[in-house]
DNA sequence: AATTGTACCATCCGTAGTAAGGGTACAGCA
DNA sequence: TGCTGTACCCTTACTACGGATGGTACAATT
């Protein structure tokens, strides 16, 4: 495991974290069922704050690249490999872009467009995220 | 033609401006065919900026409630009646929920949500609004 | 000449959301 | 006891966007 942190990069922190634990993964540097280090410690290793590690690794869970396994630490997910290549991001992305064209071909204005998302997303249940 | 402004409402001046124009079509207050008063001179009634009452004015057009005919002014809609209760963002706001819930249900982040929107917003063509 | 809608330039303020950090605390394991 | 992940609290930049305003200018109509 080996994550360097480019602060002055355009890449938030977590994200990068994230990029590079997948990295690791696909590259066959960290194998199905090893150990990631604890969020204290990478945080500390980085010399970033923890809540920054925890939430790349709490997407990473989401993901299925790695798994929490309670208190006993954290360990790279038995289907990580696959999981690497399916990004939920580009999934999100296209649907979005395949409502919103519909909406502009509608001539919707885009000011109304955001309007209505962050009404949407602002009064409707969030899972909990 | 009465409209009053409420500076301190709840609702952006060009709103309250298109609502009381559709409230005083669908009222018959304001028949088919009538004109309105110019941009200038009803933003100046309401001590207001020309651009705010362009704004409702361009809207109210596109959602087919008035016409603008060039240099002649701008008259209400021969269809207007019909088309004060089709409203357009309730349907926009109807398919932006059907999405973004499917999103949450497949555990994606609010603000991932958030970031592949402004995403798709900013990397597509708008059809000019 | 005056008025029409419209287009373009620009600014200001308020709000909202993100990213990141700091702190404190808890329950379960070794 | 020490470590694990996790869940709260609150705070600090920074950024993007909306709403509104101001000014200037244009072509076409009356």
């Amino acid at each position: 495991m080996e994550i360097h942190i480019d602060i002055d990069g355009n890449d938030p922190l977590f994200t990068q974290v994230m990029k590079q634990v997948k990295h690791a993964v696909s590259c066959g540097a960290l194998g199905a069922g090893e150990p990631l280090p604890s969020i204290r410690q990478l945080a500390n290793d980085l010399d970033i704050n923890n809540k920054t590690v925890a939430k790349a690794y709490r997407l990473l869970e989401r993901d299925n690249i790695i798994q929490t396994k309670g208190y006993r630490g954290t360990y790279v997910h038995p289907d990580a490999i696959e999981n690497c290549t399916t990004d939920i991001n580009a999934w999100v992305n296209t649907e979005l872009t395949k409502t919103i064209t519909a909406f502009r071909n509608a001539d919707v204005t885009d000011s109304e467009i955001r309007i209505a998302f962050t009404d949407v997303m602002n009064n409707t249940n969030s899972k909990g995220n």
